[in-house]
DNA sequence: TAGATTAACTTGACATGTCAACTATACATG
DNA sequence: CATGTATAGTTGACATGTCAAGTTAATCTA
């Protein structure tokens, strides 16, 4: 949004990037919510649980495996826990963490979701662009990606 | 985040997009709050506002002039009227309407915003990104949000 | 011109995110 | 072992967004 100091290419490729993160995001979210009941929050954790190997995570892990802070991830899973979608206990041997897994209902619904999200998504991106945009789009990515890793980190990292 | 039933090109480059809509776009909007003591929604109304013509808006105008519902806006209207960042004022001739303008206090914090905040983007996007990848993403975007304006508009097309 | 529609917002409830301050536990070290 | 420090997560306050259900004023339309 903003343009003043800017080159005019900077402007309109940033004002583009702007508009599809801020209208393709939110829209996909609303899917989710209208063919699944969960939000989209809660189908981001969910996806990420039903994808580990182990039966749990502990809630740092978890939290910047999504580049979420962690205080977000902790109200994120108390609401979960509260709907019956994830299980939170704490570990035995550090009894500081907890450990976080994905309860038979929440596989249940994401199992039904994903599928239904994925051909939302082949509507709205993947139908849409050619073959060299993604390609570019996975290179931009990249790009400002390692950027914002080495400048601008959501947490510390958390080490293996 | 969904990668079942996505060939492995989609699969990877919606989550490249994906990660540079949840990582890129919130940290600018935390940085304006760091140096604009703004949030980025605000941010976002005044520059609008600073950049039209006219001495107001009505509400629905400026709501689809961002792409935001019209609920969203009334809420952030109402929060921004009472940091005394904009003016809320019926109008004359349609009582059911509202003009929005920006009051002096915002419309100098603004300035003061608006190039710190091109000077972060031209960090983290503009001088990371190619010539070729702006001109990509620009039509990427383009393609991108025609199909969400025929097939998911947030509101109806304001005439004019 | 009275009753039906439509338009432009408002409001309330609830899910999200962010930040700062706080609690509890583990670990390090003199 | 005592005490300091780092870790893991919680909590509360507040700003955002979304949806559904109002409210009020303009406009049709019979």
């Amino acid at each position: 949004m903003a343009q003043k100091g800017m080159k005019e290419l900077d402007s309109k490729a940033w004002r583009a990037f702007h508009k599809i993160g801020t209208s393709l995001l939110p829209h996909l979210g609303r899917q989710i919510t209208n063919h699944s009941g969960i939000t989209g929050a809660e189908y981001v954790v969910l996806v990420a649980l039903s994808e580990i190997t182990s039966p749990s995570v502990n809630l740092n892990r978890l939290a910047s495996s999504l580049g979420w802070e962690i205080s977000r991830m902790s109200h994120q899973i108390t609401r979960m826990d509260e709907h019956g979608l994830v299980k939170k206990s704490k570990n035995i041997e550090d009894s500081r963490c907890f450990d976080v897994s994905i309860t038979a209902k929440g596989r249940k619904i994401a199992e039904s979701a994903i599928p239904l999200q994925s051909k939302e998504i082949n509507h709205c991106f993947s139908e849409i662009l050619t073959k060299q945009q993604k390609e570019a789009l996975i290179e931009i990515s990249d790009a400002i990606a390692a950027h914002m890793r080495d400048n601008h980190p959501i947490n510390k990292k958390v080490s293996q």
